[in-house]
RNA sequence: UGUCCCGUAGUGUAAUUGGCAACACGUCUGAUUCUGGAUCAGAAGAGUCUAGGUUCGAGCCCUAGCGGGACAACCA
């Protein structure tokens, strides 16, 4: 497999997963053979959580030397589109994994699962039934009381054959018939009870068309794929471990020799203030709390990806939360330190000014413009330096000067002293302040020309560092701020409250008339920086050659923030 | 009046498969720093849901409770 070749941040520890594919393959299973794969359906975007399980059935692949196939489940005509097939394969691949010329459907095993069915009638282990859905679902029962049989269980199998094909056929309206399994109408196991395997729906498929008028059940064609595909190991969610049963006894009259893929469930991804629901993500979508699939507040992986979240930040978050079978809900700011952790490696840093308050340096001469050099990445030498214009006009950050400081502000007030990022030392001498709104509106300073970054004389010490853009040389640009999408750490599972009522209303902030230094400019498309002392940014789609925007990805860690609490 | 799964610091995971619990995030110190970032050093924090049992010895095994979750779509 090429796939991608950075290497990757493993942890030491084996998952139980592992444990399990390794002592397969010591007892010698399938000649040794590892096959996974992943299997979405069409019917939405990908999100982190998918993120988890193709980081799992990929990574074992590797691992151990296997493959892993790309399938879609796509039994459902009426929910899929080619829309979300093409995104699918998109967000995979910006993953970094790649299934080469395996990408499969189980729409392409239609005329063998047909097969098999019939096979089922042929064998008594399957029958028609002419009962409307809700009657069918009463004789069900429930999971504390057995089911009853359907009248037309007993029919034989010829005529179960006759009403199949005519099913086929199309001669039935949707829901007028189905074909169910027939095992055990009084099994504990809820899905052993006489399960629909093939239903009729008469709309047009993504890429059958209208060849098929019957369609199998998920159920019915999930574990027989995997079994037509050679796939060894099956790895799937939690909520898939009743199901298991099912797909056993599906095997077990399919079968031709040992083989049989094994189903291993682990826990699905869950993360704070946020929602995993492919449906519910679809309704923030649709009733536009968001702005469409790839908000960068949604937790799809085209949002992640345009919030300025890097594969790899991603993939590690992935690799430190783990596989287990306990239901987690994992802290979102452990995804946040996958993000600084890997930025703070590759982002250039720059200067930028979300909230500007101009500094006009009394004694640095009108007309002069310096050069100054600042080095592209501390964590990075390889990354060179920029060249940066400076001049005596300069705006800082609002929040970086105050009238009358608390202990311990290490920014400019009055007579303080405080160094401008890979320039000088300025000394502040006085400010213009509106006395009606109380806002500061001019901030007046001193600058000590032996200061200047580099020099012998520079080695004067002060406690704070601020980031800055020359004035007169600053392009102006829209930005972003995100905050959670949701103010409670699980909105979706809160029996007697609607998802909705905990929308963060404060979750997009947008800024603008921000500043920034000109080289940012020629910024490119989710191209991403550090905004010193700031946190995290890249382009957004939005942003055009006459107006840039960026999002913010995510906040430096602020430790002033926090002793100011 | 069911079946199945799960229960280890605040959170997520480990524990050579029986030898007195480790790591990451977070938190708190201190050092360092031209980013209150990063880095470095250190600290606090669980005695493993409960009660029995087996054993020289149990987070790991057994039993019973308790707690949480999944399962009743012609969805996947």
């Amino acid at each position: 497999m090429k796939e991608d070749n950075e290497t990757e941040t493993r942890s030491e520890s084996k998952s139980f997963i592992e444990s399990f594919i390794e002592a397969d393959l010591k007892e010698g299973k399938n000649g040794g053979r590892i096959h996974t794969r992943f299997p979405p359906e069409p019917n939405g975007y990908l999100h982190i959580g998918h993120a988890k399980a193709i980081c799992l059935n990929f990574g074992m692949a590797r691992k151990y030397g296997g493959k892993c196939n790309l399938r879609f489940d796509d039994t459902n005509p009426v929910k899929e589109e080619i829309e979300y097939v093409d995104s699918i394969k998109e967000d995979i691949r910006w993953l970094g994994f790649d299934w080469e010329e395996r990408e499969y459907y189980a729409s392409d095993y239609f005329g063998k699962l047909f097969d098999f069915a019939v096979e089922l009638i042929k064998k008594d282990l399957a029958y028609v039934d002419d009962q409307p859905a809700d009657v069918i679902s009463s004789q069900k029962g429930t999971p504390s009381q057995p089911g009853i049989e359907s009248p037309f269980r007993k029919r034989t199998a010829s005529e179960n054959l006759n009403l199949f094909e005519r099913m086929k056929q199309g001669e039935f309206d949707e829901g007028s018939r189905v074909l169910r399994a027939k095992i055990d109408m009084t099994s504990p196991n809820m899905h052993m009870r006489d399960p629909i395997i093939y239903r009729i729906i008469k709309s047009s498929h993504h890429r059958t068309g209208n060849t098929w008028i019957v369609y199998p059940m998920y159920d019915f064609a999930h574990g027989q794929s995997d079994y037509f595909e050679g796939v060894t190991h099956s790895l799937c969610t939690l909520e898939f471990e009743v199901h298991r049963p099912l797909y056993d006894w599906f095997i077990d009259q399919l079968k031709s020799d040992d083989y049989r893929p094994r189903q291993i469930e682990f826990n699905r991804l869950n993360l704070t203030y946020t929602m995993m629901s492919k449906r519910k993500l679809l309704e923030l979508v649709r009733e536009g709390n968001v702005s469409g699939w790839d908000d960068p507040r949604m937790p799809t992986l085209c949002g992640l990806r345009r919030r300025g979240y890097t594969p790899e930040s991603i993939k590690r978050f992935v690799d430190l939360i783990g596989y287990t079978k306990v239901e987690a809900i994992n802290d979102i700011s452990l995804l946040e330190h996958a993000v600084r952790e890997d930025l703070n490696l590759k982002a250039p840093r720059v200067l930028g000014v979300l909230n500007p308050l101009k500094v006009i340096i009394k004694n640095y001469p009108r007309d002069k413009v310096e050069n100054v050099e600042l080095v592209n990445n501390p964590e990075d030498e390889s990354m060179g330096s920029r060249i940066v214009p400076f001049c005596n006009e300069v705006f800082i950050e609002q929040e970086d000067f105050m009238e009358s400081p608390p202990n311990k502000f290490f920014r400019l007030a009055p007579g303080m002293e405080v160094r401008l990022k890979g320039a000088y030392i300025i000394k502040c001498e006085g400010f213009k302040k509106d006395e009606k709104t109380g806002n500061i509106e001019e901030v007046y300073c001193t600058y000590d020309p032996a200061t200047r970054s580099g020099e012998h004389a520079s080695e004067k010490k002060v406690k704070g560092t601020l980031h800055w853009v020359s004035a007169r040389h600053a392009v102006d640009a829209e930005v972003r701020l995100y905050d959670r999408l949701f103010n409670h750490e699980d909105p979706s599972g809160q029996k007697d409250d609607d998802y909705r009522k905990f929308l963060n209303p404060a979750s997009l902030k947008v800024l603008n008339g921000c500043k920034l230094e000109p080289s940012l400019k020629s910024a490119k498309r989710l191209e991403k920086f550090q905004f010193q002392r700031l946190g995290y940014f890249c382009v957004d789609y939005d942003s055009t050659e006459s107006k840039l925007v960026f999002n913010r990805t995510v906040q430096l860690k602020d430790t002033w923030a926090k002793i100011n609490k």
